[in-house]
DNA sequence: TATGAATGAGTATTCATTCAT
DNA sequence: GATGAATGAATACTCATTCAT
């Protein structure tokens, strides 16, 4: 006979794994028709209850969203923090970030942040919001900058760089199909590929010639 | 007393400035604030007229949005024809084209298209405006398959390096702030110099080497 | 034919007409079911319109509260305004101020005030309320206090009194039925004289021996 | 070892005890922000329980505040019970009583009798709850009869006289504060006295002449 | 042309109530 | 006894749209 508490965390659980089944819904919902096109009774149906079990489980449509965006952007920042290898260059941690970055985008919640717009939320969530994603960008920007720093990328302005990174990746989330031939990290292989290598042509001189380590060869 | 055919011509001058005037203001509040979060009222509001107003000149609120769009990518198309230069090669129409694409972009009717989702509109008027996009999307992929073909550009998925183009411009919609220092053409140039060359640093040997000709240097 | 203007006053006054009504309809039902078991809808409805009508009128279904109180509330004050008569021993104003004050407890928006508690308004609109009911409290309290000065009413705390005169008075709300057989203006006459002789008998003695000048004499 | 009865006994009790801690809360609660603003959610918090254990008391909400009610009129009608001396005058008596009737409209249960409104509940409930009233209102218009009757109170209409009196009374309850400087008793008596002596000043010849005897002196 | 007035349809939100545990 | 979970019903409010003037 199983304990109580046992039974507590079950529950407890339970909830946590109801709460989360809605946020995906919701998610996807957001995604496809967008917020407000997207009622409360959509997502209710889609998972089978009532208008006010959301309630039960979220206190606003808006709480809603933000949750989406926050666990998205929760995970941008797990992913963020896993690159912190001192002895990776500052392009291999990147390029490394890059590809974590693709794959969160191109999920459930990640798309939803892409693609769903922040000023859906009023003012108070938006600016929680707006200081995870400034985090974010915040991060990309370091990793440019520390490439910069030791070398492994070329001098510019890692604002920029960081965002243009940003842009080609999160609007990946605007044309990717799951069902494409194109897998979500393959997506994110060729784009940083693209951005290390830049679209100019390689002269056959410059090749392999003074190339960051093999190591940093971000080729697959 | 001027004749009253030229009366009509400036009646019909005047409603097309009206119309205009409408379809601005729109594209604004809806980048500002969203399609959904922007009320009719609110437009004609700041137009100093009535709601009843805009609907002397659009048809729907719909409709509004699907012109707003319209206007955005007639304007890239109009960009996308003025680059058809046969003595260019084509990485040197592609990054022309890229300038004056960030610039439309960056302004209102630009922004709107790049912020507001076109699933805001019904399943008619987005399919057109889904028509009109990918006219664009493919424009860029010809310029960029051009440029592989003619040796300008280095081999590689074009439609893809089309996509990333398109989204680090497109997605500069989203942190660009007029008030900034950089100008939505020094922005252009930025990012498609960084496309172009690449993040990865350039070693001395490659300076100026083997690089394509002087005509496709594009920094300012 | 009758001047643009002309036509516009009369919209206005249209309006305004229209706008009296919803708040006439409004008293009734707030003092008859309560607030928050009146919808819009009801309201609407006994008005033959819709619920997005009322809107047009009002902004918030708590401001038509609100606006109905200070109906009721402007009437007092008017009445208060009235009474200003120097010659008139303070006495004598405040039985004609209660004369009045009772027919206007006793009509549709006076009810309504006497018996729709203001804690259904919002914070605003209730310390709005608040302030005007006490401008009332106070006038009261004044006219009892310059009689007590005057001598015209036995001293006493003056603040107390007025609050069981307006007890009194508002509580005839709850017990006035309009086809009874007694009318506003002589229930607010018997209860002025009751306050005025109290219920203690008057002794033979006493007859008209002492009494206050004939002009106090409010025995109708 | 306790017996079982006793514990059945006890548990009773304990029952009750809590329902009695509901319905001081619920009063409490539907007096300060009305019966619809109060949810039973609100209750059951301050309560420090959950909603569903408050059906386990009770059946409705309605039946809370029909409990509430009752509770209320229950202490006015022991109260008059209490007064049924044949040896006081009517007026004593109905002074007696009146005093009573203050301090009971100035607790929790009575203002909550006096200040919620009974058309907050459905037919069934309410009409019970406005025969009580009645009861309690045709008992002071028999001390003001009885007191007519035997001369210690001067002749008029009892039932606007009855009227008068609990209006006064009940009005009290808008208005008493409890951290104010006049306790329930002390606002009792200066009201009564107010309606016994009347607002009229009492010439020097009056003073002691043809008044009431001692007895009736309800001056404390 | 432009507006005042009105409305239908939709939607978030609240809340009393139920029930299995 | 008490609670977590779920729901039906009601309701305020918004807004695109229409139409007579």
């Amino acid at each position: 006979m199983p304990s109580p508490w046992k039974r507590l965390a079950d529950r407890k659980h339970e909830r946590d794994v109801k709460r989360e089944a809605v946020l995906l819904q919701a998610a996807r919902s957001f995604t496809a028709r967008g917020f407000h096109r997207t009622s409360l009774d959509d997502i209710a149906a889609e998972l089978h209850v009532t208008k006010p079990t959301l309630y039960y489980y979220f206190t606003n449509k808006e709480q809603i969203l933000y949750e989406c965006f926050r666990f998205g952007l929760g995970r941008l920042e797990d992913a963020s923090r896993a690159q912190d290898r001192a002895d990776w260059s500052g392009r291999r941690r990147l390029v490394a970030y890059l590809r974590r970055y693709a794959e969160i985008i191109l999920s459930d919640f990640g798309g939803c942040m892409a693609l769903v717009r922040d000023n859906e939320l009023g003012p108070g969530y938006r600016a929680r919001i707006k200081r995870l994603k400034s985090e974010i960008d915040r991060r990309i920007r370091d990793l440019v900058a520390a490439g910069m720093a030791d070398g492994s990328i070329a001098r510019g302005d890692p604002k920029l760089t960081a965002f243009a990174l940003a842009g080609a990746l999160n609007w990946a989330a605007h044309w990717y199909r799951p069902a494409g031939e194109l897998s979500p990290s393959r997506i994110a292989q060729l784009l940083t590929n693209l951005f290390v290598r830049g679209m100019a042509p390689r002269s056959s001189a410059r090749r392999g010639a003074g190339r960051s380590t093999r190591t940093d060869r971000e080729t697959t």
